[in-house]
DNA sequence: CTTGGTTTGGACCGACCCGTCCAGATAAGC
DNA sequence: GCTTATCTGGACGGGTCGGTCCAAACCAAG
């Protein structure tokens, strides 16, 4: 019901109560997580969750803006630096690492979310759209640059190449948390970066990076360091 | 609880019974599907359920075997006619057929399941591995057919390539649910099969096959074309 | 027929669910 | 100070959940 409370308190219980929730629907699912879990979890009172969201719908809606925030975010920040293919290698990378890190759990907060409630929820299923389209322009921002630095030929279809590369994410993550084997995701991605590369300009070999080891490597035009 | 029943109307009336919740679950999910609603479907009692299932877990553990069984079923079938690169873009394109018969709608009954329920049900997660375990094998099977007619070069790794097929697969779907845009899924899939033809043998020389020319052979399917 | 295992119907229970309601607490504005 | 809007606590109700229980219906074997 409340977007953004007029109070500096009101914002910040409603902050809370979003994390909280966000967890415990990455955890548990969002079927299985009751508002008496995120009552307990936040030790708010029931009152607030219908303050602040009307009814457990938008809860739900709210956590997944508040997913779809993050992982973009994340991801936007981790795409903006990539202009070779060792970047997007390390971009790629670092997926991996980060599922790692959770021991193959969970996967993709958005994807899971999508296929929970993409059958059931129309709203939610435009606004997982929607965050999905947002991922695959960052991609594609990505690739672009690419292209423009020469490792991707001209006539490269760059939306056709993002979707091969985001549905290859979303598929390594599942088989990943399903295996609970990081190395799914790792072959899954390798799997599109190939792809892209078919798209090389020079093409020689399948793998090779074009340029070769005497021409001097093309260097991106403008890659904002984070501080 | 009850395996197999030992009589006919007993394997009748459970048979029926998971059919249904089958169909339940894939509508509506696994959380969202309750014992009354599968009661309700199925004209059943609740002494049934806990006759045939045990309790709600038996049920929806008799669900994943029977999904597993129906789509490896007739993935296997599928793939088992696969020779070469026509077959296998038939395959993809059977698949997205499939798809769009359901207006987008469903994708991949294990899929979603594993999405469900691999962080929450330890049981089921290993049950839904082994499902695709048996599917990436199928793949790896019609991948050595084309390897063995040389489509494929000798050294490249159907492992490797059948999990990038599959990623793409439940990617794709994951995807062309969400957007209810069946082209995903097209996209996805012609991006795995491409990541294949990387791995084809560097036409030339005919490529020294194993089993010298004991089956009619090839014509030379290159499926790149747009529209 | 009787017997005994199998199958079915449905009432019942305690726990949990979402949502409503009202009153008290807090703080902002005057 | 007072007023007003916001925020919070928690009881309550009607409904649904999974699970238990008992007895009737069914059916094949003796």
């Amino acid at each position: 019901m409340l977007e953004v409370p007029p109070t500096e308190r009101g914002r910040a219980s409603r902050e809370r109560i979003v994390q909280a929730a966000a967890r415990l629907v990455a955890r548990q699912g969002a079927a299985a997580t009751s508002l008496d879990d995120v009552m307990k979890a936040t030790h708010a009172s029931k009152s607030q969750l219908y303050h602040y969201f009307g009814d457990r719908h938008g809860l739900v809606e709210a956590v997944v803006e508040y997913e779809s925030a993050a992982v973009l975010g994340v991801q936007a920040r981790a795409l903006a630096s990539v202009g070779d293919w060792d970047d997007l290698n390390a971009w790629a990378d670092g997926m991996v690492a980060m599922l790692e890190r959770r021991r193959s759990r969970g996967g993709c907060p958005i994807g899971t979310l999508a296929a929970a409630v993409a059958d059931t929820d129309e709203a939610l299923r435009q606004a997982l759209s929607e965050a999905f389209a947002t991922w695959r322009e960052a991609i594609s921002g990505a690739l672009r640059r690419l292209r423009d630095n020469g490792f991707l030929a001209s006539d490269a279809d760059l939306n056709e190449l993002s979707t091969i590369m985001l549905a290859a994410i979303q598929g390594g993550l599942l088989l990943a948390k399903t295996t609970r084997d990081s190395a799914q995701l790792r072959t899954a991605l390798r799997g599109g970066i190939a792809t892209l590369q078919t798209h090389a300009p020079t093409v020689r070999e399948p793998v090779t990076v074009p340029g070769g080891s005497s021409r001097s490597k093309p260097r991106r035009g403008q890659p904002r360091g984070e501080g």
